[in-house]
DNA sequence: CTGAGCATGTAATCGGTTACATGATTCC
DNA sequence: GGAATCATGTAACCGATTACATGCTCAG
């Protein structure tokens, strides 16, 4: 029944328009490229997977000069498992952070008050990670190599960062 | 020939220090956690894996009250291909960003000139992936949903303080 | 006429997770 | 007596990547 982060992301890009395959795999690399990036051959995998379950439909385009695509849009049943998704707040998501980001990109499928929810729980995710940073930092012996302490720092100075964004982000909505 | 990255995360928490899979799994959730974390059951496969080719070494150690262990300590060979990893500078590595931070970690297994190359490669990948962001942001139509921005800001925020987190790090190396 | 772009898909393979299986010891 | 920790592994499954396969059009 749940479907994994690929397909809800599939999903959201599908929501925004509607779009063939070929399509997907080149907004992925630009768009959520940096957040998720499957392959082509996924994307036609799962593509027909969320048709199957009702969640999008595809209707044939012929083209002149150019191949015939299948474009793929929404059900109404598509973009309420969207919409639940992105409504639904995971204190620790397993796909890691970057499932805020997609679930924040996509907010345009719910409510301004769903994306708040989620870059609340964003940063909590961030104050516990960065008090582990701390913590460990604090605790770090005096004799230990250089390197802990620059990886470490790497994880608090981005910590801290996002902290600083999500300030923004909440002025911004 | 060429090892995954799990493989030489693995060598690199053995190189610390000799381990058994047990410990490397208590370990993973702390040190790299953040960066590299796989699961017991990866990382029982893996070990093998090493000693097969000649990477590792595994040593019974009895214990009384627990059960016995494997522990694992690099060979030459071993300490050989992690150093040659840590040395090599990918521009653009497929396992993205927290391989940098894992060769910056593992450098006591290379020498500081290593690290500061990975620091270098690694501030190159985000000063594109800044200019990449700042020429969307910059072309971002007007009537586009907030979120878009957001989104993008993320990423921005992020990167810049990645760079800045880069110049600390080559100041404490 | 060759290469790039459009367009969709299958097959083989792999890295990794979850669940299963076992068994002793120690702490509550 | 029951749960938690130590300790190692196997089996089933799955999501995803790489490579393979096809075919048409347009620009250089």
């Amino acid at each position: 029944m749940s479907a994994s982060t690929t397909e809800l992301a599939v999903l959201g890009l599908v929501a925004e328009a509607p779009r063939s395959g070929y399509d997907l795999a080149q907004i992925a690399a630009r768009s959520t490229g940096f957040l998720w990036a499957p392959s082509r051959s996924q994307i036609y995998k799962v593509l027909p997977r969320l048709v199957q379950r009702g969640l999008a439909r595809s209707e044939a385009v012929e083209q002149n000069g150019r191949p015939d695509k299948a474009v793929y849009e929404l059900t109404a049943t598509g973009r309420e498992v969207l919409r639940t998704w992105i409504e639904t707040v995971e204190e620790e998501p397993s796909g890691g952070a970057p499932v805020f980001l997609l679930k924040i990109l996509f907010g345009f499928a719910a409510s301004p008050e769903a994306v708040r929810a989620q870059i609340a729980a964003y940063r909590r995710l961030l104050e516990r990670n960065l008090a582990v940073f701390e913590r460990q930092e604090a605790g770090l012996p005096e004799d230990e190599p250089v390197y802990s302490l620059i990886a470490l720092r790497h994880g608090i100075a981005r910590a801290r960062a996002t902290l600083a964004w999500a300030d923004e982000a909440e002025r911004l909505l």
